[in-house]
DNA sequence: CTTTGATGTTAGCCATCATTAACGTCACCG
DNA sequence: CGGTGACGTTAATGATGGCTAACATCAAAG
């Protein structure tokens, strides 16, 4: 009776996807708790419980969102830091790929550094590991670069270079992206060698 | 009856600026949505709808929260400008009290820049334009000592200062906060600096 | 002493929401 | 064809939560 016409771009395992990327956007935009599963469904063109037949609730869904995001990070970073000859290009490199990432996915960033605590436990430790492993990468490039620097002050340099670069949210359309990448490369590169020499 | 022993702390008006203290830290750690009435109540050890003595509602609450941050921050910045004896010495002044407000109070800087969303209406655009012209106490000092970058893009090098040296609620204890501050200015200034200038 | 205003308390209302139940549809496979 | 599994739908259900109502307490004022 009611025919609900399938969108014509229907894959296998597709919807599930789309799910996830409309959940970064709102997520985003109006945080976790303040997205239902209602509007959630509504943003991919199914409506509220449909969700449940591709997640076990809502915060499973946050939590594969999360994972997705830190195991890429974190799999992108190893990926450029072994393709690199040096430890300085290893940095570029890095810088780069962590730029790219912000200014193409501002809500992904967003996402990423404010929803963790609303993960239930089990899989919020293994997101944890995720990014503490994808923050040892940059450490251990930075050490090579400046073995006299203390490591907690690497970290701690790192990140403050993480909140610099992940700041594209807040200054969104101030800079056209063309400009915004030499910027945030020069500023950030900056920042990290200024960081790490004495005080 | 029921004998509530008033506390012994216990002064007109302080109760309100204990809710929004509270509320901050709260808000801080599991998001505006994230916290009940009754848990804030509680967290000053008042139950649940005592809140309405103080606010005529919880976005009436975080309106006045955001507010209040975001005047005293605007408040600090053209005090110091003022003091200052020329732009860089301005410059050094607001990144000190920036860094300073970063450090000692993490939670403020946290709500400050995740729950504008949630505040409604009509004083949201008050907020706003205090965050534009705090932003813009930076652009002018700014642009005095580098005149030939065009706003726009010290604009965009701010928010990204901004984003580093608001860090430090990602980085909470990586370093003592003796060794944090003089960390950020370095940082920070080298950003600058380094925003501002060439291609 | 009583009035009053500031400040709390508990009980209850109503909306929202996550989640489940019960029920279609439809492609694919035997 | 008949069934099976993936995917959706709408209607409950049960909890939570913001907010209001009705009712104390108590200090200061008159």
């Amino acid at each position: 009776m009611v025919t609900t016409v399938p969108t014509p771009t229907r894959d296998r395992g597709s919807r599930r996807i789309e799910i996830l990327d409309a959940a970064a956007t709102l997520f985003a935009a109006r945080g976790f708790h303040g997205v239902s599963i209602e509007e959630l469904g509504a943003a991919v063109g199914v409506s509220g419980p449909a969700l449940y037949r591709h997640f076990s609730g809502k915060e499973a869904l946050l939590a594969a969102l999360l994972l997705d995001i830190s195991s890429r990070l974190r799999a992108s970073a190893a990926e450029v830091v072994t393709a690199a000859h040096d430890p300085s290009q290893a940095l570029d490199a890095l810088l780069d790929m962590q730029i790219t990432f912000a200014i193409e996915q501002p809500a992904l960033i967003t996402v990423h550094d404010r929803e963790l605590g609303n993960v239930p436990e089990p899989e919020r430790r293994q997101i944890r590991r995720l990014q503490r492993l994808y923050l040892e990468e940059w450490v251990t490039v930075l050490s090579e670069l400046y073995p006299a620097c203390p490591p907690a002050r690497l970290r701690a340099a790192t990140h403050a270079a993480f909140g610099l670069l992940n700041s594209t949210p807040h200054s969104a359309g101030e800079l056209p992206s063309s400009a915004m990448r030499p910027l945030l490369r020069a500023m950030g590169r900056a920042a990290l060698h200024a960081g790490v020499n004495g005080s």
